[in-house]
RNA sequence: GCCUUGGUAGCUCAGUGGAUAGAGCGACCCCCUCCUAAGGGGUAGGUCGCAAGUUCGAUUCUUGCCCAGGGCGCCA
């Protein structure tokens, strides 16, 4: 029996000894790529590869008389129990059952590794995600895009890159002058001053708490008297006002003068609420980031500015109706966009692309942007942007996340941040458990639309998947724990005598998961993880209910017991993941 | 109208250029003297939206059509 030091890649082993196969052939260069896939019936072997029928086209041949000649060619495998022609042309390859038998050990000596590889040899990648305004909680939209990007983050990193996480905070714009005016105004009306406050101003009650800690704290000192906001003049402004969100700006412009220096103290105030409150809502979420990075700086440093002249250099801005506008439709963008409004204010658009410059002058391999499916009409113009700048575009890679629908009793929870009326995270997560919303949130793809069952998700039943994965960790805990003694002797049980039907389909399944891994970080899809656990937690289920573990013999027991501790690993790996805990006890 | 994502079992959804298309739920029938029944086994259930094309081979890729969700601002 050949020992294997390591979890070897069975695929780009296979692919080596095949492509040398391949080299052997006079006309070998036809530019088809080797893959190997894992066929769903034991019958055709553990990896499967359809090479011959590629090339019975271009070598004129029997696609099955190719598949022989490619086997005999190909140099032995230690790993390899015998190679078949299969069907039209497959070349199915069978492992050696005692191959198979060495995954528990490896597991457990390579624990919370295995599964990790080098692919992305440690380049620098960032990848940003929620990057929600601070301008309110985070709402249950949000949460899909936390757990999406921080799962994918896990992923990148098990996989080799140096991922960096970062929160782009719009700390600048317009929003948040909204926010700020909005709160002044909720200041007043608990100084007994009667104002107006427009319904495109933030209606919800977190503004309400946020006037009264100041007005505890400052009581009085904010006021200002003037008839830009009250009585008559007010309600005629409103009335004769078509266009609210003029009005809004021109709001902003008053109590910006109305408060002159103290309208940075709104200002600050407001933010450092919100973003302090969204900081530690994914915190307690289990999304961490490296980086929050402030739109501010950009204007500070200039950023912006300096942005906005290199591309009027290169030409790609002009002047029209009063604005200034960025060609993004030279780069099939369906329209123009403007960078800097008529008033002089510039758009998020344009300290978007300033942003998106300074990711690239810091250095990363691959730029992943996570954003809510609602911004996919902005690619093209951030990608045309970077074009414009003379920049590969092609590093930043977008990735949009679908809307997540609430359904409680079956009934779609309402959803609207302009009445105020959303669930936000924050409820979620007390409602469901971090655990459970994490999980569901990876439920689906993230192109998909995602119904998030909100009394499924609180079921403590089997057709609850989060109890389900977290149900067949806690019973490995729980039969280890019966036996009691040293986990360590299992790593080196002799595991010979795990041959039964179910015992091989698991021993295959720790064999997928660092495929699966690998597949979650190429695809920057972290929901295959999920997906690959509810399979394992099923096929131990099956297992736990079919095999008693805690047999007389001794060297059968170590070894199934063996097997299930390498679950176990593996149900913490993927959960880890995954960002959801594995309890010992359920 | 344009962009985008879907249409796979009664429901919710995986999956894949290949071999007999999968899982969970629901339905029906079983399994605790036994390591946690928050579990397991079994039965029934399919024109992979429709049509053409590419291919040795299409549920998968292309195009068209039908249906559905989402997006299309000097908002972010």
């Amino acid at each position: 029996m050949t020992l294997l030091p390591t979890h070897p890649n069975f695929k780009s082993h296979f692919t080596e000894l095949l492509s040398r196969a391949l080299n052997t052939f006079s006309n070998a260069d036809l530019g088809i790529n080797i893959e190997f896939a894992r066929p769903k019936q034991a019958s055709h072997g553990d990896y499967s590869c359809n090479l011959a029928m590629q090339l019975a086209k271009p070598l004129r041949q029997d696609p099955r008389t190719i598949a022989t000649l490619l086997i005999n060619a190909m140099p032995a495998s230690p790993y390899l129990e015998k190679i078949e022609v299969a069907g039209a042309g497959f070349i199915n390859l069978f492992l050696t059952i005692s191959t198979k038998q060495q995954f528990p050990r490896i597991v457990l000596e390579e624990r919370k590794e295995f599964g990790c590889s080098n692919f992305g040899t440690g380049k620098k990648i960032q990848v940003e995600f929620v990057s929600a305004n601070p301008t309110g909680p985070l709402h249950v939209g949000h949460g899909r895009g936390a757990a999406f990007g921080a799962s994918l983050a896990n992923v990148l990193a098990a996989t080799g890159f140096s991922v960096t996480r970062e929160y782009y905070v719009n700390d600048a714009g317009r929003q948040m002058d909204i926010l700020a005016v909005s709160t002044w105004l909720r200041y007043l009306e608990l100084n007994d001053l009667a104002i107006l406050f427009p319904t495109n101003a933030y209606q919800g009650e977190y503004v309400r708490n946020m006037a009264e800690l100041i007005y505890k704290a400052h009581g009085n000192h904010y006021v200002r008297q003037h008839d830009l906001l009250t009585g008559d003049i007010a309600s005629v402004r409103i009335k004769g006002e078509e266009d609210s969100e003029a009005l809004l700006d021109q709001l902003i412009a008053d109590t910006k003068n109305l408060l002159g220096e103290d309208y940075t103290y709104f200002h600050n105030f407001v933010l450092t609420e919100q973003l302090g409150d969204c900081r530690n809502d994914l915190m307690e979420f289990g999304v961490v980031f490296d980086t929050w990075f402030p739109e501010q700086a950009l204007f500070e440093d200039g950023a912006v500015a300096h942005v906005i002249k290199l591309l009027e250099q290169k030409d790609y801005l002009y002047q029209k109706d009063g604005a200034r506008w960025f060609r993004s439709s030279d780069f099939g963008d369906e329209k123009d966009r403007v960078v800097q409004r008529e008033n002089g204010q510039f758009t998020y658009f344009a300290s978007d692309i300033a942003y998106h410059l300074n990711k690239f002058q810091r250095g990363f391999v691959r730029i992943i942007n996570v954003w809510g499916a609602d911004h996919h009409g902005y690619i093209l113009r951030v990608k045309g942007a970077l074009q414009a700048l003379a920049l590969d575009s092609s590093k930043l890679e977008i990735v949009l996340v679908q809307f997540a629908v609430l359904y409680r009793d079956g009934v779609k929870a309402p959803m609207s941040t302009r009445s105020g009326e959303f669930v936000t995270l924050r409820e979620l997560r007390q409602e469901v458990g971090n655990d459970a919303a994490r999980f569901f949130y990876l439920l689906r793809k993230n192109d998909q639309h995602l119904d998030f069952d909100l009394d499924l998700a609180k079921s403590q039943h089997n057709d609850n998947p989060v109890y389900y994965v977290q149900y067949a960790h806690a019973r490995v805990c729980s039969v280890l724990e019966q036996w009691g003694e040293n986990l360590s002797i299992l790593a080196t049980a002799d595991t010979a005598v795990l041959t039964s039907t179910v015992e091989l389909s698991l021993l295959r399944k720790l064999i997928d998961y660092p495929e699966i891994v690998d597949a979650a970080a190429r695809e920057l899809s972290p929901h295959l993880i999920t997906f690959y656990l509810k399979e394992l937690a099923g096929e131990f289920h099956s297992y736990y209910n079919s095999t008693r573990f805690l047999v007389p013999e001794i060297p059968l027991r170590l070894a199934r017991l063996s097997l299930i501790a390498s679950i176990r690993q593996v149900l913490v790996n993927g959960l880890t993941l995954l960002g959801v805990s594995a309890p010992d006890k359920m």
